[in-house]
DNA sequence: TCTGGGGTCCTAGGACCC
DNA sequence: TCTGGGGTCCTAGGACCC
């Protein structure tokens, strides 16, 4: 039997390069994606990073650097990088169809099959047709495992002479390069690990990789056993080609100002929970618990509070209104007078495909009469004609909970009205 | 003034049952 | 005086990912 083999893909600096695709201008200038609300930098340039600001900065503290080094900082355009992303996965769909999506600038591709290739060739044209068709830049990573592929993948952005393209397998220097890599920086190793193993003097992925089974297992769990395996070059971590249906559905989001009323905070709450329940349509499944929670400014030096609590429905439902009076209900049990709130969140879960929920003999349920008809028509509206056009009258002034976002660029691919012109 | 949002998996421990 | 043991289910919390 043949080692299976991996190869990684990902987008370098993903929002950075999305924003220059359409303004070239921004070549070679630091450049900072914000966050909802343009709190913290989520995404920089490399020219950004050489200037040591770090990924989770606050975009306040470094505005007196701005005009001095040149930086652009931009509002997150999700709708623009969500679409060159599936433009990113289709292009990559031509190389293969073994192809996992793992996130908005990353896919893991399986080339068993290829192995009379030359790897790092077939990689470079991957990489090519890449930044031709979409003007992105990517890097591959190649190896036996995610895990090693994961790793090569680090290699290849950081040694230039690879020119983005590293095949770790079988590689002669394997030993020196696996020890050039801090576990820090291992798919499965985060902060809390990674300060255990240095502790234990298990500073980089090869001493990881022979570290003692059995103490991985005891301090890291399974997980973290798996990642050593994978190091080794056993393959525990599968291609997952087809995306598995959400656990969960998350709609939350901070204030721009404190809030301090439950009205208010109601129809944040309101209009969170009528997301997430759009969300939960779109994929044709059904809920049957809501939490609701909520939480002061942990930054600030005044009196701090925070809560949640769940309900659960009598049966599963996708039916927006059963979701909108729970939120209503927890809230009020929930709400204390006097705070300054930061945020307000919404999260659904036990989730079940639709064609599961039961019927009911004495109450209608999501799937029977009217009820899902409405909503369905509700989408349909809301999809054509923009976010929220068609709503819920709980939401109230919802619709200015609009987050603030001062320095957004146009949508480019997903707009007539922001389409870029060519003028002769 | 201004510090993100959305996910998954694993384990320990309590409740409960026989 | 003696005070079981094993299985299952659920939840909270902690770790990780992007």
């Amino acid at each position: 039997m043949s080692i299976p083999r991996f190869a990684l893909v990902d987008c370098n600096n993903f929002y950075a390069a999305c924003e220059r695709v359409f303004n070239p201008e921004l070549e070679g200038k630091p450049i900072g994606i914000l966050s909802n609300n343009d709190g913290i930098i989520v995404a920089l340039s490399n020219e950004l990073k050489e200037l040591g600001i770090k990924r989770g900065t606050p975009g306040f503290k470094i505005r007196h650097l701005l005009k001095k080094h040149d930086i652009h900082l931009f509002s997150s355009n999700y709708t623009l990088y969500g679409d060159l992303s599936s433009r990113v996965m289709e292009s990559l769909a031509k190389f293969t169809p073994d192809l996992e999506i793992y996130s908005i600038d990353e896919a893991f591709l399986s080339l068993d099959g290829l192995e009379h290739l030359d790897l790092n060739a077939y990689g470079r044209e991957i990489r090519t047709t890449i930044k031709r068709w979409l003007g992105l830049p990517v890097s591959i990573g190649i190896g036996p495992t995610k895990t090693l592929a994961k790793a090569a993948n680090h290699v290849a952005k950081r040694r230039k002479e690879l020119k983005g393209v590293f095949d770790i397998t079988g590689h002669p220097e394997f030993e020196q390069i696996l020890t050039s890599i801090d576990v820090i920086n291992i798919w499965g190793i985060g902060f809390q690990y990674a300060k255990l193993l240095h502790r234990n003097g298990v500073h980089n992925a090869w001493l990881l990789s022979r570290a003692p089974q059995r103490w991985i297992k005891k301090r890291m769990t399974i997980v973290g056993l798996r990642t050593v395996m994978e190091l080794n070059g056993i393959s525990c971590i599968d291609l997952e080609e087809k995306a598995a249906p959400r656990k969960e559905i998350v709609s939350s989001k901070s204030f721009g100002k404190p809030v301090t009323t439950l009205q208010e905070l109601q129809e944040a709450a309101s209009s969170y929970c009528i997301r997430a329940t759009e969300k939960l349509r779109e994929e044709k499944q059904a809920a049957s618990q809501i939490m609701v929670y909520l939480t002061t400014n942990r930054f600030k030096n005044e009196p701090q509070y925070a809560n949640f609590q769940s309900i659960r429905l009598p049966l599963p439902s996708a039916y927006t209104p059963d979701f909108l009076s729970a939120v209503k209900k927890i809230l009020k049990y929930i709400y204390r007078e006097g705070y300054k709130y930061k945020k307000v969140g919404v999260m659904l879960s036990d989730i079940i495909p639709r064609e599961m929920v039961p019927l009911d003999f004495f109450a209608p349920t999501y799937l029977d009469d009217r009820r899902l008809t409405i909503m369905e028509c509700m989408d349909n509206i809301n999809r054509k004609m923009g976010m929220n056009k068609l709503t819920f009258a709980g939401i109230g002034k919802a619709r200015n909970w609009k987050m603030k976002r001062e320095m957004l660029t146009p949508h480019y691919t997903t707009n007539w009205k922001d389409i870029p012109l060519v003028r002769a």
